[in-house]
RNA sequence: GGAGGGGUACCAAAGUGGCCAAAUGGGGCGGACUGUAAAUCCGUUGCGGAAUGCUUCGUAGGUUCGAAUCCUACCCCCUCCA
């Protein structure tokens, strides 16, 4: 279908355009984005975009955020956001990505978490701008009847061109087969809201090409699919998840935030700035050169990087705090000021059972072998008896290694 | 339903009667060097106030002075056949 369009309006679909490429890794098909938008421009009428979010953990990280930010972009070019929280799809448990089946939650954990969620988005979406919609809604209901209808419009040589099952089956590890359910799931969803664009990363393709499949047999026009990169975490390898304990929450304490982008591998550096800061491109460019001709250090790249995100997620005295906090710990050494502080007995205790008492060390022999390694400390100065015993005194500090310490109340 | 293969620590993978709390690699933790980066090197990686102690090799029993290793039953995974 073609549409007249007047200059204007031609201008602004380039305009959507350019902002809706920015930053993304893959748009499936390009050609019918621009003649939704063209559509959309001509008649006035918003598109509907999809975001899913499984509620499977509690926290949303920065690696969330960046999908989170394309959504907030198309709301700002007046298109009409649904953020569907898989209050249904969670308790199956995306396979993606996964070697293994996934744990199934309890529909009370997946209210939980889902609460939390809708709660961390709206640091990134606009809340005037969010529809918020549960697909256990429309899933719930359907009988086996209908399950089986959707089920018949998809082999299983189809369902196994997924790379993770494809390796699955290859390595003769076990495929559920209601783990074939979550792709279709998730595809009805996109048939229920009748939805024009539906964002994921990369790793979500299949999941999204099974919405446009789906579309098409309900006699529906088929999605978009807008896919951004992953973004890799603390360790520089893997994706930023949650179940790895390589991310970074968008909740967390100013100083963790700060100190978690700080150790952020030189090579993510611009990564990170390209997905999750709001600077001008040519400006992260300039930048990037700088730190490529030896001209700048990275470290200092880095610093405004964390600085900036902070600042959005958890204000600017936040960030201010942050970065004063690290020039005096890390940079000079120095203890931090406010530590975790824990009450103690005023009676002697031993060192060992002390460490472990206040989470310092899982156990025991924990405790015993870092103390051995030499990296305990008592007020700064390297504990090494392993049989100490110890009066505390208000105000001490105990530290293992170079980043964790309590300051003990009496 | 039939035949065969397999289940070892966070992961991968050795070990097939004592020398096994269990090689090796990865990961984790800690240390050195740095910029809380990378790379590299070193230490450590079940519990235990530590003992010739306790628990751990799918689960439960059994044989044995002694079991991850042998036997029995069960559970689970995979392959081929139906």
């Amino acid at each position: 279908m073609e549409w007249q369009l007047t200059p204007a309006q031609e201008a602004e679909v380039e305009r959507q355009l350019v902002w809706i490429r920015r930053g993304v890794a893959e748009i499936v098909p390009e050609q019918e984005l621009v003649e939704k938008i063209r559509m959309s421009v001509a008649t006035g009428k918003p598109l509907r975009v999809k975001l899913g979010m499984d509620p499977t953990a509690a926290d949303i990280h920065l690696g969330h955020t960046v999908v989170l930010h394309k959504v907030r972009q198309f709301q700002e070019l007046g298109h009409r956001a649904h953020l569907v929280i898989g209050n249904f799809t969670g308790r199956i448990g995306d396979p993606t990505d996964k070697s293994e089946t996934r744990k199934q939650l309890s529909a009370e954990e997946v209210a939980e978490n889902a609460k939390t969620y809708v709660r961390q988005v709206y640091k990134v979406l606009d809340p005037a701008k969010t529809e918020i919609v549960y697909n256990a809604d429309w899933l719930a209901p359907l009988d086996f009847a209908d399950v089986i209808r959707l089920a018949s419009t998809v082999t299983v040589a189809r369902m196994l061109e997924r790379e993770d099952f494809t390796k699955r089956f290859r390595d003769n590890r076990p495929i559920h087969i209601h783990e074939f359910f979550y792709p279709l799931m998730q595809a009805y969803d996109s048939v229920h809201l009748e939805t024009d664009v539906e964002l994921g990363g990369t790793d979500q393709k299949f999941n999204l090409l099974m919405g446009r499949t789906l579309q098409r047999e309900f006699g529906q026009p088929m999605q978009i699919a807008v896919m951004m990169p992953l973004l890799e975490g603390l360790d520089g390898v893997h994706k930023m998840s949650k179940s790895l304990g390589n991310y970074i929450g968008i909740d967390e304490a100013p100083n963790d935030m700060f100190g978690k982008l700080m150790s952020i591998p030189d090579s993510l550096l611009f990564k990170y700035y390209d997905l999750l800061s709001l600077r001008e491109a040519a400006d992260i460019e300039r930048m990037r050169q700088a730190v490529d001709a030896g001209q700048m250090n990275p470290r200092d790249a880095k610093m405004e990087l964390a600085k900036e995100l902070v600042t959005r997620f958890l204000g600017e005295e936040a960030a201010v705090e942050a970065v004063d906090h690290w020039h005096k710990v890390f940079q000079a050494g120095a203890l931090p000021e406010d530590m975790e502080e824990v009450t103690v007995p005023g009676e002697p205790i031993w060192i060992v059972k002390l460490l472990t008492d206040l989470g310092l060390a899982n156990s025991n022999s924990e405790a015993r072998r870092a103390i051995a390694e030499g990296s305990g400390r008592l007020n700064g100065e390297k504990v090494l008896d392993v049989d100490l015993q110890y009066e505390p005194h208000d105000g001490d500090v105990l530290q293992r290694g170079k980043r964790q310490f309590r300051r003990l109340r009496v």
